[in-house]
DNA sequence: ACCTGAACACCGTTCAAGT
DNA sequence: ACCTGAACACCGTTCAAGT
């Protein structure tokens, strides 16, 4: 006689996603099986129905961060038909979604975390990045350009919530200095590419 | 009758250098009191003579690892005159670095790691960036500067370590681009103070 | 004064037994 | 077919007893 389920992968997830954030991935009250049971009204080894082990968990929880911010991105550039101002506003949208669920974003961009995320989650979240990066540099360097900007923003981004930010000063002006800059460099580098060059290139070794 | 002392608080902090980036920090193998304890010569409960816990441990190897960083970047830095050459050396520096202790560097720069790291030893890694930045961009722009250039570099940094460069290209490429295209805007933020505005800033909001 | 075995609380996970 | 209590291995940590 088969019993009721009385849990889903999915509300396991999000009771995942809810104590990540309210509790951390580890600390004493942390993530736990128990905790995760609790919330959803099961004993922790039902759990293993529905999910491999703790390890997935969280790399499901992460992969739902990835989504949630892909979608956030593409809302905020989609905005914007000028690339620079939709770079803005891409950069803001994505420090916004860090202060909301800043364990979740710690985690998906913790350099060790080897979650295998789902190639096509990651595709999504940085398809706008990659797209403004195109028109602003050109084709021939948008996917370098894409890579300073992600790694600027996601660099940025993360020594916020880690509070790395230690000299005191306005850190929204730096974030907002980090925009203009990165979008003249990048802009630069397609005028150079048009014919008109400046010597701002590095010797490089 | 005193016993003699078996191990001391640096053989155990370097153990766990060890173990950090042979085992990693959390897995299967992992960092582990039991471990450390067993590199050491004593048994775990031993270790509390000479550390607090494990978050202390953990805290001491993070600062330790910062210590070498900032020596290394000291050193990267001090041997070029031109602000464009040392901060290039400054950021190869870094990313080396990076590759030969990837989960300590990885742990130093966890978003929501929690360790609280030595302000002083914080100040000394940061130290020549900020030099080179007020060098490149002016003393008005510096802490701004220094802000721009520190996140991408640990952004790009722990984006090659968490390998999130998926989309192929040359990553050496992409980080030479970038530390060309950081050189070039701070140098222009320089020149635009002293009086050749170029129309590079985007409007912001 | 430092070291140790024993013990405790906690956690992820497995599994046989229930329905 | 799903759920559960019981059990296991493992881990951080404490502490009384040894020297």
């Amino acid at each position: 006689m088969p019993t009721p389920e009385r849990t889903s992968r999915d509300a396991i997830v999000d009771a995942g996603r809810d104590l990540l954030e309210t509790q951390g991935l580890e600390g004493l009250r942390g993530l736990t099986m128990q905790a995760v049971a609790d919330r959803v009204g099961v004993r922790a080894p039902s759990l293993y129905k529905r999910v491999r082990n703790r390890r997935e968990l969280v790399a499901l929880i992460a992969d739902a961060t990835v989504r949630e911010l892909g979608a956030r991105l593409d809302a905020a550039a989609a905005g914007e038909p000028d690339p620079r101002r939709a770079l803005a506003a891409l950069a803001r949208a994505a420090r916004s979604f860090a202060r909301e669920r800043p364990v979740a974003f710690g985690l998906v961009f913790t350099p060790g975390a080897d979650l295998d995320l789902d190639p096509e989650s990651l595709a999504r979240a940085s398809a706008a990045v990659i797209r403004i990066a195109a028109e602003l540099a050109g084709d021939d360097h948008a996917l370098d350009a894409a890579r300073t900007v992600t790694a600027w923003l996601n660099g940025f981004v993360g020594m916020e919530l880690s509070g790395a930010f230690r000299l005191g000063g306005d850190v929204d002006r730096a974030f907002e200095f980090g925009i203009a800059s990165l979008t003249g460099a990048l802009t630069l580098r397609r005028r150079e590419e048009s014919g008109a060059p400046l010597a701002i290139s590095v010797s490089e070794h």
